[in-house]
DNA sequence: ATACAAATGCAATACATTTGCATTTGCAAG
DNA sequence: CTTGCAAATGCAAATGTATTGCATTTGTAT
């Protein structure tokens, strides 16, 4: 039940209440070591929510900064969990995404540091998108 | 007519007709600084083309290596002319784009050296896909 | 000038996401 | 444990974007 609190934690304080579809969702994002299309959301709520409610809830993660949304460079849209300190309306997700193109699935990578870029002068960097395709260590190894 | 020229040899170069609507958006493209959405295209060829014509035109332009897409920050797509050696159906658009939070501009950046990332053990980098947004030159100095 | 494939226009279709509104539900106060 | 109410949801309709089918037009090689 550790995660189950966790879970509900994180709503309670988003001021979020805690409904049946939200925890489905968060509990299947804090489990999948992925970054989830909205397919599989979909199917992971069943019967238990209508795809409206997904759009939405999703959305409201968003901008609470519980989680961030990432196109996969087929124009898929994918969330997690968000694992830096954003807050509502206010994201600071640093961090590079994986694609296989095999398996198709997205990983974040916190961990791997991201490079510096030499802009142009005048140029003033914000927020980044950096996205990497090529084959992941599961569909590497097989 | 320069201008006009090489487009016209881009159309014959890769067995596509020479008509109205390819050549606008052809000029637009190679004059413009920048990656240009949907709608400006749309705008630029008035009359002169329908909308499906324009999506067609997009493609297989896309498909012959002539222009790559981008998705800029919010989600829009910007087309922009392929600088590098592009072919049917193998893009080798290896550069990094900016779009500014501004005037929602994006430019491409083929000068600007793409930077290494060192992935986890395993993982192997077949493409990339690199967006950074701030503010651009015009915007600062503006 | 002719012929034929390629390109286009228009309507219909497909699909993803959003919106309006009536109904239900979580939760806090009493 | 009830009650009250804003928040959340379901369903239908609307929106927006991109695609497809097919009849017609157009570019270009001969
Ligand atoms: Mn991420
Ligand atoms: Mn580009
Ligand atoms: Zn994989
Ligand atoms: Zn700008």
């Amino acid at each position: 039940m550790e995660r189950e609190i966790q879970v509900s934690d994180l709503l309670r304080q988003h001021d979020l209440k805690k409904t049946p579809a939200r925890l489905t969702v968060l509990r299947l994002l804090s489990q999948s070591g992925f970054a989830v299309g909205f397919a599989e959301l979909e199917q992971a709520l069943g019967e238990l929510a209508d795809k409206v409610t997904l759009y939405r809830l999703l959305k409201s993660f968003e901008d609470k900064g519980i989680i961030h949304k990432t196109i996969d460079p087929e124009g898929f849209p994918k969330y997690a969990l968000c694992q830096d300190d954003c807050g509502t309306h206010r994201h600071v997700d640093r961090h590079i995404h994986f694609s296989c193109t095999q398996c198709k699935k997205t990983s974040c990578l916190p961990h791997v540091s991201i490079p510096t870029v030499i802009l142009p002068e005048g140029y003033l960097a914000e927020a980044f998108q950096f996205n990497i395709s090529g084959i992941c260590k599961s569909c590497a190894l097989a």
